[in-house]
RNA sequence: GCCCCCAUAGCUCAGAGGUCAGAGCAGCGGUCUUCUAAACCGUCGGUCGGGAGUUCGAAUCUCUCUGGGGGCACCA
């Protein structure tokens, strides 16, 4: 059951009072070459208003007063608007009929658990890739930012009619991996007390002297002679088994992990560089055309041969960029640019990475690579959050896997649970960075609002339970007549009906973030009522409470939606 | 130097060009005889960083200045 969000229901009322008052001669035509706006938004004066009066006064050269008026007059027939008035400076404030309002208590209740799902994605693909850390040690909470925001933006996808494929780009290719296994090798060679270096950029943590002893433990000094690959397999495995079952453990899994090296297996990487070099957009240099004379002269000093360069600037890039090492190595680059074209060749109609904003340039990169190979580019979304600074006590902390410096997200989740940090997370604008004290933890759990969220989810339960302890027919509100609800009722059953809208706009901007601000509103909205609207109250009438029953069912029920789509539970009891 | 993001109440943050700028926390004062108080009610708190512009109308769009964060690797 998919839903139309009530601003654009208002909207067609009103464009058929428009084309009525034009028909009657009440307003003149709209030019050919003109488009009518109607904006719709929800208003504390009234439930909605509209500003399409002010909006349209030239096209129509009409006082916006009049034309409001002339609207007002002109509105056809309909279930959904009870109440139009004018204001000045010439808006249009509604009220939505209150019948209709209440029925929507029982359309919540049939659609139940997928309520307020849109049509927006008509079931097209769309493939989220999300996370893509590289497999180099566990998951730290710098990185669960983009698991939450990503893993939210699926579910908000999928609620909005796209079929979600999620993705993990597993970087198992590349220098770092080398380096993991160089540092294990080491780490292994010490635990057998052998003198080993580990190398100068190499991963210094704990985690991996650990991996180290453990490999020693279970092999003894077999592996004494194998070189790095061996041992770059052997983490990998561990790793990626640790950073699955963090993922788990809050409630984000992946329908593939893609790999990395495939993209060299298959030859993709080789294709990429081919099919650049074809469209004119390769060339081999020690330094990229249109470089500085400094950076000219730092090349030679440093004595670099020729390396192969993309030439992203042609596309708006500010420098071209280095694809192929004057080493033969690929950079990332042009590993990234191939796995983009494997997605969109892969038959989505959209691609959307959630990446921190410190892979700005990279997210860029690869469109133009795209669009150097003739791809549409646009079909590319990119939701770039601002990065997490961990502090600790007031003070910040750095945070690098190679150092060691590692705050996991299992070890904040020890503290504070999953649905708390997920709360956390989401619950900011991408395009702002959050500052997550580690000693304040704890307290900024207690006081996170997603328990305040859940707690309106529990008390619906609880009324449900309570009606079985006494004894009550489980049907006992089936014919309820849900006219009996009053105004506070019906106000919190309009917020509700926000959601579609909620959604939409959430979908349109890709902000995760502004669920979770409806939702706590929506709480705000629901206790407040829950202390004045009791069910199973001697001085309720019994076709009262059945009334307000049939209420916080759906209530239930939406509470438990929203939770869904943030990826976090909706408890029964606290 | 170039690119991206940010600046709104004491603090943390929302805010879809529109009617008087909103929450939570903190502060102050109240409320548990009926569905668990992680709750409710009241109150205090603002030159929306500065300046110019666009518009009938700007916290919101443009430019500029100031102050923060991130990026601009033959790392990913």
């Amino acid at each position: 059951m998919s839903f139309t969000p009530l601003p654009q229901r208002i909207e067609a009322i009103l464009r058929r009072a428009i084309a009525q008052a034009q028909s009657s001669g009440a307003l003149p035509p709209v030019p050919d070459d003109q488009e009518l706006e109607i904006p719709i938004k929800p208003a504390k004066q009234s439930h909605y208003a509209s500003a399409v009066a002010m909006a349209s006064a030239r096209l129509f050269k009409a006082k916006p007063l009049d034309i409001a008026t002339t609207i007002g007059e002109h509105l056809p027939e309909n279930e959904l608007i009870g109440k139009v008035e004018v204001a000045p400076p010439g808006f249009i404030n509604i009220w939505l009929a209150e019948a209709w309002i209440q029925q929507q208590v029982e359309v919540i209740i049939a659609a139940g658990a997928d309520v307020f799902s849109l049509d927006i994605g008509g079931e097209q693909r769309v493939i989220v890739e999300f996370v893509s850390a590289n497999p180099t040690g566990p998951l730290h909470v710098g990185r669960s930012r983009g698991a939450v925001v990503g893993d939210a933006a699926a579910r908000l996808l999928e609620a909005c009619g796209w079929q979600v494929h999620r993705e993990y780009y597993f970087n198992n290719g590349g220098r770092q991996m080398e380096m993991l296994g160089r540092s294990i090798q080491a780490r292994y060679l010490q635990a057998l007390g052998e003198p080993a270096d580990l190398p100068d950029d190499g991963y210094k943590g704990e985690y991996h002297v650990e991996l180290g002893n453990t490999l020693a433990q279970e092999v003894g000094d077999a592996w004494r002679d194998k070189d790095w690959t061996a041992f770059k397999q052997y983490a990998e495995e561990i790793v990626f088994k640790n950073i699955s079952a963090t993922l788990a453990r809050i409630g984000i899994s992946f329908d593939q992990f893609f790999n990395e090296l495939d993209l060299y297996d298959s030859g993709a990487v080789k294709e990429t560089l081919k099919a650049l070099g074809k469209a004119g957009y390769t060339y081999d240099a020690v330094t990229w055309k249109g470089a500085s004379e400094e950076e000219i002269i730092k090349a030679k000093r440093q004595g670099t041969e020729a390396a192969t360069w993309f030439r992203s600037s042609q596309l708006g890039d500010s420098q071209d960029r280095v694809i192929v090492r004057s080493n033969g190595d690929p950079t990332y680059v042009l590993p990234d640019i191939a796995y983009h074209v494997n997605k969109l060749e892969r038959g989505f109609a959209r691609a959307i990475n959630v990446l921190g904003s410190d892979h700005f340039t990279e997210s860029q990169v690869v469109k133009y690579g795209l669009a150097a190979l003739g791809y549409d580019a646009e079909r590319v979304d990119v939701i770039l959050h601002q990065l997490v600074h961990l502090m600790r006590g007031g003070t910040r902390i750095g945070m690098s896997t190679r150092k060691g410096e590692i705050i996991t997200l299992d070890e904040v989740m020890d503290e504070t649970g999953p649905d708390a940090i997920r709360y956390f997370l989401l619950s900011r604008s991408t395009d702002n960075d959050i500052s997550f004290d580690l000693d304040l933890a704890v307290k900024q759990s207690n006081e996170n609002p997603v328990f305040y969220i859940q707690n309106a989810h529990v008390r619906c339960a609880g009324i449900l339970r309570q009606l079985d302890e006494r004894g009550y027919d489980p049907d006992w509100d089936r014919n309820a007549d849900i006219s009996l609800l009053g105004e506070e009722e019906r106000s919190f059953v309009l917020k509700m009906l926000e959601m579609p809208e909620q959604l939409q706009m959430a979908y349109e901007n890709l902000a995760p973030h502004q669920i979770a601000f409806w939702t706590l509103d929506l709480a705000r909205a629901f206790h407040p009522m829950y202390e004045r609207v009791r069910v199973l109250h001697s001085d309720v009438p019994d076709d009262v409470g059945k009334a307000r029953l049939r209420l916080y069912r759906a209530a239930q029920i939406v509470f438990r939606r929203a939770l869904t789509l943030m990826g976090m539970t909706a408890p029964d009891e606290m």
